[in-house]
DNA sequence: TTAAGGCTTAACCATTTAGTTCAACCAAAT
DNA sequence: ATTTGGTTGAACTAAATGGTTAAGCCTTAA
């Protein structure tokens, strides 16, 4: 890698680490530089200015966690087959990553336009082969009746929340770091199994 | 009520507006004051500093989420009623409240002492009523076998996670705020028998 | 009526922060 | 060797921000 592509990423890495701890409001142009330890005119140098360093660190947490999940919903196989690989998908994502979650959705509340934009230049669409399908298995009775933006929001919520509440989670369950990991382990296997039971068809009795 | 009471009422009113927008970092003391239409050194006189002015927020949000959850917890009713009753109180509670969540866990995140000091002076603890309920009811069969803890992070995550994740919900199904509102009213409805049914016992077959 | 003490205000201060400047440096091309 | 263009660092600046001060106000009670 050519010098100036190294200190940039280093830059760029440094940018993440402090922006994911603190926020765009709490992260400090200078805990920046130091972390990268270079000195504070390279990030204008390289990023002009906190917004733009920010911007790119915004918009690589977004690509690792969106266009993926709708990938995935686009994809031709079944509805099981479906749920498991995005619990897998994000379940994998956010052990690497677990600071991810919570600052996108974060910083997405604080100024929705930098999502709007993203959403727009990456052609962000829910796929509706998706609905289709969910209305399809709905038809042919094979699951309940839900409405399919139900369903995926169902299945996002319990793969995102437990990583997003961390703190709140340790601290009212008592678990210590391990105590934790394993609870998202025992996740990461039930809860597909917990989806697919709650959208079981049923006969009417 | 007697006018001190009222200026700081209408303070901590402010602050918790201006807190809850934009956060600990974000927030600036100039726009507590603005919005409470008093002068910036009422602030310091009422509370002293802007810690202090913050905590108080921050504690009055997590009483308004954390000991009433863990009431319904304890009561000695059913589990279907008391999973009826917890989706029944967050979605009141998010409905006239619905920067809460998302403020509480951002803020706890960042600061997880606060919460800690919290926890601990208020004696916040998991009823031992609901773990025993729990287990008692896959010891009969009536649902099937899994971790309490496991159970209550799914029934609030599926609460909480359209709460906080509000914009990007909105933007990727392109909800207006009329679309969302229904959406979440639905949820009301479908989430606990999605809960349920996703526990209930199958015969091996 | 007046003294006391809490309440309110405008002006002020010290510090922090994002961003700039400019001189020096270094590698590659001439 | 020298020029050239991007790169680096220390010192600097302007603005913003949390917090302070001190003088005046208003209410209450002796």
């Amino acid at each position: 890698m050519s010098v100036e592509k190294e200190t940039e990423e280093k830059i760029f890495e440094a940018a993440r680490t402090v922006f994911q701890k603190s926020g765009f409001e709490g992260a400090r142009m200078q805990e920046i530089a130091d972390t990268a330890n270079i000195n504070k005119s390279m990030l204008h140098y390289y990023y002009r200015n906190k917004d733009n360093l920010f911007f790119e660190v915004f918009k690589a947490g977004v690509k690792k966690i969106v266009p993926q999940l709708m990938s995935i919903l686009g994809k031709d196989i079944d509805l099981k087959k479906k749920i498991e690989e995005i619990v897998e998908f994000y379940y994998l994502t956010f052990k690497e990553d677990p600071q991810l979650p919570a600052f996108i959705i974060y910083e997405m509340n604080q100024n929705t336009a930098r999502f709007k934009r993203f959403v727009k230049d990456h052609g962000i669409v829910l796929p509706l082969s998706y609905i289709d399908q969910v209305n399809a298995a709905i038809e042919e009775k094979l699951i309940k009746n839900i409405h399919p933006k139900q369903l995926l929001m169902n299945i996002v919520s319990l793969c995102l929340m437990p990583i997003v509440a961390k703190n709140m989670v340790q601290m009212l369950f008592q678990f210590d770091d391990n105590n934790y990991q394993d609870f998202l382990d025992e996740r990461r296997q039930i809860t597909p199994e917990f989806i697919l039971t709650g959208i079981e068809y049923q006969e009417v009795v």
